[in-house]
DNA sequence: ATGAAAGCGCTAACAC
DNA sequence: GTGTTAGCGCTTTCAT
């Protein structure tokens, strides 16, 4: 016995092979292209690996075949409710795909964001989808040269690595600023938290909207360094109308900051929607919900995600397929707390 | 040239070892036991990795080794914000070792919990992150026989498979129960979303706390099957209101449920915490920012991601070491919603 | 402290 | 439609 062995105790495809009397090759085939193998044997191979309960493993898989069935995903956080939703949508599509998630949080920072697309990449991931339109050189590199699709996601824009789908966060936010200012409302301030480069394309969005309107003011716009909370949009709102005292109503660069900021109206007795109009984006759910019911920019956040993962299906299955990038609408819910008398 | 290659293009141990001159196991433990190779060679492994990029290939090291860094954690839902405080937790501290994160979502479904057990278990993981004690039997078994550390989140008991950490959610929920009868409630209500394991131990919390006081009252007990939301709160409000409409206190199994019923009485005109006292469960940030301020029961998301982490780290540096149990502390934060005159 | 050889479990390539 | 053979890139084992 000079056979050295590292025997791991594992069922492994010889295995099956064995006990359904074919060869390991046809084990595999039966499992990944079952078209390809008589009715016959594909039955004798599908009972064994019952029998024997196999799994395959994925490790020698990938390392054979250069693939994976892991689609990596890169977010700049995963406590952010956005990305929750998004992450939820991901993760409904890909139940009905065999597909594994893998997902990096890169705490909204460019040099984690690469390293993680580097490590991703290192892992010959099936597909890749990646958070926003501005990615660091290195990483745009990795990008343009990966060896697997690609979709960016939240934000639609021009040169993409490959697939895209998202909103255009400017024209969100210049809608509903248009609306408010269609309400009525004249002394408008902005509420931002964590200046990401989509809240600062939201921002630039408010701030048209207004300059065409002639109704600009620079001091009524609000950044926190705080991440977005109802805390911090109950004190933003002190701060501006420390600023302001006339502001008379705001843009919330999120709902978190917009529930805040209809509490502190509550707890100063400010009227919504006369005194105070409020606005906020993305829709979560508690807005319809609020007393009053506040107004808000509905975002797909879901939507994107579950399509982003049908776009990689359909690319995987049709390798030949033509890049789809896809804008999709937003829709702004006005409700009472900007219906000024 | 009868040889056949599948060459693959990737940089491999092997261009590293012969451009440090040195042969791939030398370049292997460089990259895994450093110590174990002289200071010279080191630096010259060192600089040949960086000079040529090299990534190491997981899959291969996998198949090699039968161990990859990859750490499974099954939870039963990734829109949930309970989970998502813990995930948090779990990358907050996954950041610092050199750990990958993959997460399956169950959907409270105790089939799809084992699926995903066996699945994670075929790829050999660093150890595994499981919600709750309530697993299949099946589920139990494959864990029990798991050749990796395995961590229970979210909830403590008996019968561990190996590590554990979480709160009592009964106890939790009785402490709560036991303040709004010292605080001079009478006819309280509790209000529930999803009946997974730990709400329904949480109801009989509630339960036992009314039935040691005498004052408990089953028609009081509400569940819904949607999902808790800020809407369902204030429906359920609604609904015991119509079986007792002397309710004068309503637990609710979770935050979101409690701001709905926040706005539910604001609409009805119902004073809090006079006529209706308001307890939550989580202590989501939004508790402590509402008009009144909420109270609600404190509990450890984010502390129970990191440190189930961290009880992997130290396991796997440390594989003798005892498996440990952890009960965590909850808090009852009482504001102004229970604050009865 | 370093290296040679073998093998982890699977699939690509080619043959029949 | 099925099998043979080699090899994916790494680490284990054993030797020096």
């Amino acid at each position: 016995m000079t056979r050295k062995t590292r025997a791991t105790g594992r069922t492994t495809i010889k295995d099956v092979a064995a006990a359904a009397g074919v060869s390991a090759i046809t084990v595999s085939r039966v499992l990944r292209t079952p078209e390809r193998v008589s009715p016959a044997t594909r039955d004798r191979v599908t009972e064994a690996v019952r029998a024997l309960d196999y799994l395959p493993d994925p490790a020698a898989s990938a390392l054979a075949s250069q693939r994976t069935a892991t689609v990596g995903v890169v977010l700049p956080s995963v406590t952010n409710t956005v990305f929750r939703d998004t992450l939820r949508g991901i993760y409904t599509e890909a139940a009905a795909r065999a597909v594994q998630i893998q997902i990096a949080n890169t705490r909204y920072d460019p040099g984690e964001e690469t390293r993680a697309i580097r490590l991703f990449l290192s892992q010959r991931p099936a597909a890749l989808i990646v958070t926003g339109i501005d990615q660091s050189e290195e990483a745009a590199t990795l990008l343009a040269e990966a060896p697997c699709p690609i979709v960016q996601i939240t934000e639609t824009g021009p040169s993409a690595h490959d697939m895209m789908i998202g909103f255009d966060h400017g024209e969100a936010v210049e809608l509903a600023t248009r609306h408010l200012i269609a309400a009525g409302y004249r002394r408008i301030g902005f509420l931002g938290a964590r200046q990401d480069p989509r809240s600062l394309r939201r921002m630039e969005g408010f701030c048209a909207a207004l300059r065409a309107a002639g109704l600009f003011e620079p001091e009524r716009v609000l950044f926190s360094d705080a991440p977005a909370s109802v805390t911090s949009g109950a004190e933003q709102l002190g701060r501006l109308l420390e600023r302001d005292s006339a502001a008379d109503a705001v843009l919330c660069n999120n709902d978190d900051l917009a529930l805040g900021v209809l509490f502190e109206c509550q707890r100063r007795g400010l009227a919504v929607p006369d005194r105070i109009g409020i606005c906020g984006f993305n829709d979560f759910e508690w807005m319809a919900a609020a007393v009053p019911p506040l107004t808000s920019v509905s975002t797909p956040r879901a939507e994107i995600g579950r399509r982003a993962m049908a776009m990689i299906g359909e690319r995987l299955e049709n390798p030949g397929m033509a890049p789809e990038v896809v804008q999709l609408d937003v829709s702004l819910k006005i409700r009472e707390s900007t219906r000024k008398r």
